[in-house]
DNA sequence: GTCTATAATTTGATAGAC
DNA sequence: GTCTATCAAATTATAGAC
């Protein structure tokens, strides 16, 4: 694996789970066992690192729902697929999801970050909308979109918090039930 | 009003937007025109700052769930208080809720401060599965008192992120009308 | 309770050799 | 690309005078 793939890895770890400020040059360097100053190499500043990071971890999001929405013909096919796809961000890291936390932390980034982070959301919240039945109207579209974008990260949240994945997995069944 | 009040109002302001780790001793000392040794005075370590922090916090959302509980008798009564605590938190600070903040940053705050946030989580759990409709079972009070919660918690960050204070209220308002 | 002074550590960042 | 060496600033925290 690459230097800056094992710096990002390990920058998602301790961000995923302590946030921005969790993450320092320093412990990178450790995790990776190289000198601080080459993470500077492959990093320049700070905000270069948050923003690798955070535009990998959409990417790997938006390939992971496009992989998962490949045969699916139904709004419900596409919910279970975007259910799924936060489902594996939660239970295979074991962490809530980056954008959720940096949109959190919102005040306390750059601005290049902030700007990425919510761009994440607006996806989101475009394709929730694109996938949802067609005789919706785009209010109701957009109402639901919202719900099921913020369910789904309240529930991220709250399995992490009560360290139990099924309440990820009861919420946003719940979710998928009962919200159109 | 006292210093520690003071001190209380700029951390819980700079805590809300950017996260534990953006609140300094010296910010605040400038925010309330002390001296950062001052502050240590008042609060020693940042530990006892931050769980007085939450504590206030979780108090003051308590408070304001039994006083806009007093004439309750429905559960959709009920309900509708949740929401408008939330709401207040959320619009009358401009800012997402402390303890979702926090239990998301989990892994880089002191232990004793995510304990007390767990512990405002289980609390609200306990108070949603009280006011549930007393037919339901228990595991499903459970499951609609978690859903609640987690979309609360995500209404409120999105309604941040994308700074519209009218999607918590279409998020929170679907919840209450389509979860049981 | 607040101040001055200061210590100890951490952090983001740079220069220059190899 | 990585290293050694180093820096300036920020941060948490304490001692002791007023």
């Amino acid at each position: 694996m690459s230097t800056p793939e094992k710096l990002l890895d390990a920058a998602e770890y301790r961000m995923r789970r302590g946030g921005y400020n969790a993450v320092s040059f320093r412990d990178l360097a450790n995790d990776t066992k190289i000198k601080s100053s080459s993470v500077h190499y492959h990093y320049p500043k700070k905000e270069d690192l948050g923003l690798a990071l955070v535009e990998r971890y959409a990417k790997k999001f938006n390939d992971g729902l496009e992989a998962k929405t490949k045969d699916a013909e139904t709004t419900q096919d596409n919910l279970k697929a975007y259910q799924a796809v936060f489902r594996q961000a939660l239970v295979e890291d074991d962490a809530v999801c980056l954008c959720g936390l940096l949109s959190a932390e919102s005040a306390g980034i750059p601005e290049s970050i902030r700007d990425r982070v919510q761009n994440f959301f607006t996806d989101n919240i475009r394709w929730l909308m694109s996938i949802l039945p067609a005789d919706m109207s785009e209010s109701r579209k957009r109402a639901s979109a919202n719900t099921l974008l913020a369910g789904h990260q309240g529930a991220m949240m709250l399995a992490k918090n009560m360290q139990d994945n099924a309440i990820f997995d009861s919420i946003t069944d719940q979710l998928l039930e009962q919200v159109i």
